[in-house]
DNA sequence: GTTATTTTCACATCTTTATGCTATACCCCA
DNA sequence: TGGGGTATAGCATAAAGATGTGAAAATAAC
């Protein structure tokens, strides 16, 4: 039996998806709030603390967003779905970000809610299809303009700079001389245009 | 109407799933393949290219993830799925940097699996559920261990050496002395508890 | 088998960073 | 009204990094 929370603060919106949702023989409606503060405020009262909680983002006083620190604060083993009517990938990634296991569209018909609600409890992670390109989009890094290739011995001096490492440390890590390393890193600076750690760091050469 | 590429090594599931998907009648058929190569080898031969290509992973030769390359270079239209046993979190990142949009499981009904590939036309990214959290995950930074907060100019400061600038850029930046840089940077790193530019930013403190 | 690239190392020099100690001015608040 | 915290600044020193020049050995490419 899921324990479901819902926050929404548009009544009719509140009243559809508990109408529906608490219909269902697989959930247990045990809150239904306006507000992250409302929602908060009646917790301590329950007994039964929701295991999975529908939050929209535009609400009153708390986004959706910034409840959820306080929301995984209080119920720990609670997961969050986002249900939202913005489709913006930077709010799905501050939604994730802030702990957010599923993100899905308003529109999103009841029964396909209920079933991305159910595949929660299967350890999924919802998303309507317009978002997870969001987040696929994430992952294909934008293309860089084309730089020079790195040896492999020049990537592994690379590897060390991210990983914070000293000249020393990193001589130490691939039994190298010092002198070495900076023949290296001399190199790896001219290929990648760049004249300080500090620059290639934050160029974000990482994959 | 979504003319769709297959890329599968073993002859009973390739069979299954062009017996089926083929039969569909949103879908039709071009090419059906045991290898990346030979799927690559077949192109140029055909009247419709594919838009959409359901890729293996496990595959003789080229593997599907180090068959995304040339794919999607011979291929710019077409999107890729790929379609697996493996369930790990690095191969599932392998993929999607590489350019897939989408990853499924091979365990996947076919009915579903025709749902998933209807998503992708309609700009979706299909996963899995298990695929989805992995994905979701890497968004959810791995709990800091509960850092001293930075004040606001500690942050001004902290974002100029994040745009790998030198202390005199930064002072310059912010209309400070070279040394008032420095004074905040002591305290940020023993806030942050580093004790060089590298490792701040090895660390990854940007949002 | 010669050429080109990569990998390795050295030494010198100058710049940037890291760190310690000190100090003034400002603001909040108890 | 005096004590935190923040923001500013200076000086000094040691460590780390950046850059130039040069060169030998190992590998790969042709």
């Amino acid at each position: 039996m899921i324990y479901l929370g819902i926050i929404e603060d548009q009544p009719t919106i509140r009243e559809a998806l508990t109408g529906y949702l608490c219909a269902q023989p697989e959930f247990s409606c045990v809150l239904s709030a306006a507000s992250v503060e409302e929602f908060l405020a009646a917790v301590p009262t329950m007994i039964h603390r929701p295991t999975l909680i529908l939050s929209d983002i535009g609400l009153p006083g708390l986004s959706g967003i910034e409840g959820l620190a306080p929301l995984r604060h209080l119920l720990p083993q609670a997961e969050v779905v986002m249900l939202s009517v913005y489709t913006d990938a930077q709010r799905v990634f501050d939604s994730l970000r802030a702990g957010a296991v599923g993100y899905l569209e308003k529109d999103t018909p009841l029964p396909v809610l209920k079933d991305n609600l159910l595949q929660v409890a299967a350890g999924g992670s919802p998303m309507s299809p317009g978002i997870a390109r969001h987040v696929i989009r994430y992952f294909q890094s934008p293309p860089r303009p084309a730089l020079e290739p790195l040896t492999p011995r020049e990537q592994d001096i690379v590897r060390g700079i991210e990983d914070g490492l000293s000249y020393q440390r990193i001589a130490d890590r691939l039994f190298l001389s010092i002198d070495t390393v900076r023949s290296h890193i001399r190199q790896v600076y001219r290929k990648l245009q760049v004249n300080s750690k500090a620059e290639l760091l934050a160029r974000g050469y990482r994959r």
